[in-house]
DNA sequence: AGGCATGTTACAGG
DNA sequence: ACCTGTAACATGCC
């Protein structure tokens, strides 16, 4: 689920919960995910202090005192939960319910901290990976270093846009979910965003005009903007509901629409779902030019 | 059974 | 060296 929105939605669930805990041990019940985890390093944070949490891009770093960050990504299907077991009863981190058994199967590994607390990595496909980085050029890491700008900030902007697709021979789609470009858009955001600013999804760059590089710009900032308002999107994971659930899901226009009728209401076309180009890609070929 | 799924990276070819 | 597209990773669900 994590692109941008749910990942600054974990971000912030989780800063207020584990902000100055102490990691006193740490649990690994499966450490072959996408990188294996370094268990030399793993070690060397035991009895650190979760100083503070930031967001880049689908990143998130927790900065630990000695100088260490812990880069953590979600992946496809990763999840970050809070335990609390003061209250007697799991609590989640993110907007994902964990009350039972099953919720924990794919736990990967368990980070013990103060006062019984946990906070748990869960991955079901292992897509994920937590890696251990020395603050001192933390940005030159392979993960970190050829990321674009944060589409939310200043820096992103027409001028930007404008430059970066200058003798580019790709499709909007792909620019727009190219991390080079902009980081934390993925292929749902990019549905949803496109189809906003009426843009047909594999129209390449050198065609747009400016007057639609402005409206693709404004779509991308109040779409990832509004996302994060309503908790990010849960998909696929509406097992259990005492928890925090994203809601967004319930605003999109088209992404999972296949067959639906567009939802501009002087349309009555059907949204179609093209896989032949950058993942599942769904438009409507009377609203996007 | 086969296809599909929210992501990233290594690699091949131009 | 840069640009682009594709395959691969692991697992579950429809």
């Amino acid at each position: 689920m994590p692109e941008l929105p749910e990942v600054e939605v974990v971000k912030r669930s989780l800063t207020n919960k584990v902000q100055n805990l102490i990691i006193k041990k740490v649990k690994i019940y499966d450490d072959r995910l996408r990188y294996r985890i370094d268990k030399n390093k793993l070690r060397k944070i035991i009895g650190l202090r979760i100083e503070k949490i930031e967001r880049r891009s689908k990143f998130l770093l927790f900065f630990l005192n000695k100088n260490i960050i812990m880069l953590v990504h979600l992946g496809m299907t990763g999840k970050l939960f809070f335990i609390n077991k003061k209250k007697n009863k799991l609590k989640t981190s993110f907007y994902y319910t964990i009350d039972n058994e099953k919720d924990h199967k794919y736990d990967r590994v368990v980070f013990f901290l103060n006062k019984n607390q946990k906070l748990i990595y869960n991955d079901v496909r292992k897509f994920g990976f937590i890696k251990f980085l020395d603050k001192k050029n933390y940005n030159d890491n392979l993960h970190l270093k050829n990321l674009g700008p944060e589409p939310l900030k200043k820096a992103f902007n027409l001028i930007y846009f404008r430059q970066y697709i200058k003798g580019r021979n790709r499709v909007i789609k792909d620019i727009l979910m190219d991390q080079k470009f902009v980081s934390g858009i993925g292929n749902i955001y990019a549905n949803e965003i496109l189809y906003l600013s009426k843009v047909m999804p594999f129209r390449k760059v050198y065609t747009l005009r400016e007057s639609e590089l402005k409206i693709i710009i404004k779509y991308i900032k109040s779409v990832l903007k509004k996302s994060i308002k309503f908790g990010g999107s849960s998909i696929k994971d509406f097992s259990s509901s005492n928890g925090k659930k994203g809601s967004f899901q319930e605003h999109f226009k088209i992404y999972g629409k296949k067959d639906k009728t567009c939802p501009n209401v002087n349309c009555n076309g059907k949204i179609i779902k093209s896989t032949t180009f950058s993942r599942a890609t769904f438009f409507c070929y009377k609203c996007q030019k």
